[in-house]
DNA sequence: TCCTAAATAGTAATGATTATCATTATTATA
DNA sequence: TATAATAATGATAATCATTACTATTTAGGA
């Protein structure tokens, strides 16, 4: 992989971003800074970027992925009223601590990804 | 709500159907049974139903919304090879379970839904 | 039966993401 | 340092899941 000015930009965008940020919002961003900068660049180094695990992608229901320059093992806490997208690190008593803060829970999806099975067994030949 | 045989119809073919389905699937089962029957229609009735928590939906990386016939808490293992999705029903020591069963998994995305502390407090007012 | 609103079928529109491709930029090597 | 090979870009077209639109049909109560 070649390094490009581009890349860099949107690295440095994303580092340290904790709105989560879908690729037009980056878009925006990067344009103050790099005013030709294209759409497609975008999104190709964020794909390829989530490839390399330098950031996580977040499918949710408004049918945008948002990007997490935040790779260690984290949940999320997305707001059915105003769609702002919360952290959540703590491991344990997670939906407790929420509700101490005033977050209340109405659901949950967990979703885990990995090689099932009958996949694993067929990799082994 | 009034009744009509297409939404019927739907409820039918996701009901017990443990896939995981997307709406272009349901509307090819569908056709079977109601040759005429719309995707729009499908898909105005799927987002109804779930509206209406008689399902729920899944966003997964394909880019394609996932349809579940099962309401009650539970999770899911996506496979990255064959992209098959499995239902995870139990609550403690998911990972570790699926470890035993042959699944490995290398990630997790844990999404809680529900109000935030902000909006939660612009309601009461 | 008749009326009214909800639902449908068929189709067009939307919008996020990807693909394409001619041009530019990076980097290894002579 | 110049050059060659090719990765990356910018601009734009294409894709495709989902939604919107609209004329027509249908459910179900008066």
């Amino acid at each position: 992989m070649r390094h490009s000015r581009q890349r860099e930009l949107i690295l440095d965008i994303i580092t340290g971003n904790t709105t989560h940020p879908t690729a037009d919002a980056i878009y925006v961003a990067a344009r103050e800074r790099e005013p030709n900068i294209s759409l497609g660049t975008v999104y190709r180094n964020l794909k390829v970027l989530a490839e390399e695990d330098k950031l996580v992608t977040l499918e949710t229901q408004d049918k945008k992925i948002h990007y997490d320059y935040n790779v260690l093992p984290h949940g999320h806490f997305i707001c059915d009223r105003c769609g702002k997208i919360y952290d959540m690190f703590y491991e344990d008593g997670q939906i407790g601590k929420l509700a101490e803060r005033g977050f209340s829970v109405s659901g949950a999806k967990c979703v885990y990804y990995g090689v099932c099975a009958e996949c694993g067994k067929k990799e082994k030949n």
